[in-house]
DNA sequence: CGACGCTTGTGACCCGGGTCACATCGCCGT
DNA sequence: ACGGCGATGTGACCCGGGTCACAAGCGTCG
């Protein structure tokens, strides 16, 4: 029963282009280097973000320093709904991964324009239910799939948001360590290393100069279901 | 550092009784009895449901027959409007926990309500948002926490749903079984017993005649963090 | 009232996977 | 070319928590 059990973290939250272009026409441009933290889960929220360029990763750190990837996020996402939506606080933190330019509205802002423009609401209700997918997925992944399961589903998801097909392989344009990885699929970082060199001997996957790629999506997929 | 790590999974999701009003005005009655399935992760989605009376359990089954609960629904919540919204397949299931009675609407009908009164995808977004604010901390929790924090949290999410205070107490006024808590909490019912029973030892918790009772939400809520 | 069938309580065991401790390996910078 | 440092590879160990196996409770239904 090969049921497509898997969705993708890591899925851009994109809305419509023109909308965006209007939503954020002329809001201020931000800058982040990579590496900068751009807030923290906490702060509060007096506005929102929209990824123009570079990459951007959305996680939670523990008290014991642990970090749990949620989503990241490229070009054309947007960035801290939440707290433009409901006035609370950032619930995550969000990390430059690279360096990247993004535009910044803020609340009054955009409330004004969704005011004037309602069908905002429609394509954001759209984007957070597929985003509630992917999350619930998460979840079940966490308590029903093994170490390999998850990193097979962090891999798959990883290449679904940066894959780039070509012939039957799927390069990920993007340069991720292990700890990366491992911070998405929730596990340590060691058994990343491991598995991931099992799979290179099993050729499921390959490495070239620090990026992987998926060469037999087929068993890899197996491997995430269970 | 006692911060609130705290987000109810199991948040009713509202929409203003008004709205609701119009939108299930003329739905379609169904009703369950207990541990009937309303629909499956998987099933084509034809439409959503108001719970009117009765209480429901939104879960994922794995293939081995484990159960994870994602939240429990009582009169008010919307359920099923994933596909609604989206069109896709049901991505999780849902279940009667007692008799219950909904109101049915098909996808068309609401396409064309929500066509004629925008609003509601105001509502959906917020509502939508809340549900993703409770969803990450829920996989913050499942990566963080332990066994007794899950746990604390899945009793604390519990009687965010059903408590009644009560001079510093806090009925749930709901038979639930260990095994729903461990549903909830994602962890082995035998552990619930186990950790249930030293907090009723500690006085952090009481049972009465089979409904739990939290004496010490203080306590319970440290044991949530960490 | 007794029996059957759930829900609970508890101990013993086991194993997946996290943690620790290093050895390597690149990759840069000077 | 060398030295340093972060990213990897790998083994050994350990422990949280799942699994198994029963023993009690406790309704509830004939």
């Amino acid at each position: 029963m090969a049921k497509p059990v898997h969705a993708p973290v890591s899925l851009f939250s994109q809305i419509p282009a023109d909308l965006a272009k209007n939503l954020f026409g002329n809001a201020k441009p931000v800058r982040l280097t990579a590496d900068q933290v751009l807030f923290l889960a906490g702060d509060p929220g007096d506005g929102c973000y929209r990824v123009e360029q570079g990459l951007l990763k959305v996680s939670m750190i523990s008290p014991s320093g642990g970090e749990r990837i949620l989503a990241i996020l490229g070009p054309g996402a947007v960035v801290g709904e939440f707290s433009v939506i409901d006035g609370k606080p950032r619930s995550a933190s969000v990390t430059a991964v690279r360096d990247s330019a993004l535009s910044f509205i803020s609340q009054a802002a955009f409330n004004a324009f969704a005011a004037a423009h309602p069908e905002v609401y429609r394509h954001f209700v759209t984007l957070l239910t597929s985003r509630l997918r992917d999350t619930n997925a998460v979840v079940a992944a966490g308590s029903f799939l093994t170490l390999k399961g998850r990193i097979a589903r962090a891999l798959l998801d990883l290449a679904e948001a940066f894959g780039q097909e070509t012939g039957g392989h799927i390069q990920i344009r993007h340069k991720l360590s292990q700890s990366d990885v491992a911070a998405v699929a929730g596990v340590a970082r060691e058994n990343v290393s491991r598995i991931l060199n099992e799979w290179m001997r099993d050729k499921l996957i390959s490495r070239m100069s620090g990026h992987y790629c998926i060469d037999d999506r087929e068993k890899l997929e197996e491997e995430a279901e269970l």
